[in-house]
DNA sequence: GGGATATTGTTAGGATGCGAACAACCTACA
DNA sequence: TGTAGGTTGTTCGCATCCTAACAATATCCC
């Protein structure tokens, strides 16, 4: 873990701990990273763009997700963003509280629910999400310009790696 | 986002909506595949390893930092674990409860409280940790020996430069 | 047709994490 | 010395998110 102390005196500590067995530093810095990261940027992006909206970063996600791919059904929002159906309920209660979206039975199958964004949900959108994207633009900044997609990528395979077997 | 539909479906359609604004896709990704990766990981490794124990997530960091930084004060903790010192308190309390680690006021300054591990914590540690790394394994290797230090050294650069300006 | 099984969204209950307020303690400075 | 202001850990209230249970609806299969 980076914090205030070096990652070389952390392992000279994790050797004095465990002499004999092997650990493997780099995976572990990887994972550390990892979480450390997204803690960061959750926080950055909730404190910058979102907050002035009294927007959640999963309220921010179901209102973008509606409004790619609306009319969409609320079990595809959750797969989309990652969250359970339980979370989704109460996110889509809020939002569509506040006018920006709304829900629809659907006419074909009567479990689902179909969900669009109202014309008030697509002007914050539209404003909100490219002052999102310039956001998005500063947190990978430090990456080289060249690497980024590599960085993308490589999140996507650990994440496509992980959830394969569960 | 990747989910079921592709990237390249998600951009022309955020064009639809945005027209003539540039948005950088690329960064767009490197954030949300961020997230997806996290809570990935964090699922599986609270699922394999942590459930036995009944570890959180934020306990095991716990853990893991007293074990390898003893004696060490509560708000370094915090900051080397990355969250608040409220989140802490309860931790601490369940922990010690357990019996693997305990409290202990500070001689030189009354507000600190020191935390050490017990000896119970420590034979926890000396299993507990080789199989978590074990399973950080599992979630770097994916990715291409040789590009793993460059992964966490990008994620490590995204978090400083996100942290510098809060 | 019609009962067993599966799927969906909602609700209820619990766990987790945070910010604000607070009491105890330390430090600085007049 | 003594008082104002900063720091620390804890408590409290709140928001968020999850799993499990449930009712409504659809599908399968005889």
């Amino acid at each position: 873990m980076p914090g205030p102390h070096t990652l070389v005196e952390t392992e000279r500590r994790v050797d004095e701990r465990l002499g004999q067995l092997d650990i493997d530093f780099t995976s572990m810095a990887v994972v550390s990273n990892l979480f450390r990261a997204a803690n960061a940027v959750r926080n950055h992006l909730e404190r910058t763009v979102l907050a002035e909206h009294d927007l959640s970063w999963t309220g921010f996600v179901v209102l973008w997700v509606t409004w790619i791919w609306e009319p969409i059904e609320t079990r595809q929002i959750a797969v989309e963003g990652g969250f359970s159906k339980a979370t989704l309920t109460g996110v889509l209660s809020t939002l569509e509280g506040r006018g920006w979206l709304a829900r629809e039975k659907s006419q074909s199958d009567g479990r689902l629910v179909l969900v669009r964004m109202t014309p008030a949900g697509r002007d914050l959108m539209e404003t909100l999400f490219p002052a999102f994207n310039e956001q998005e633009r500063h947190v990978a900044s430090p990456v080289d310009p060249a690497k980024r997609g590599e960085l993308a990528e490589m999140l996507r395979v650990v994440t496509v790696n992980v959830e394969k077997q569960s």
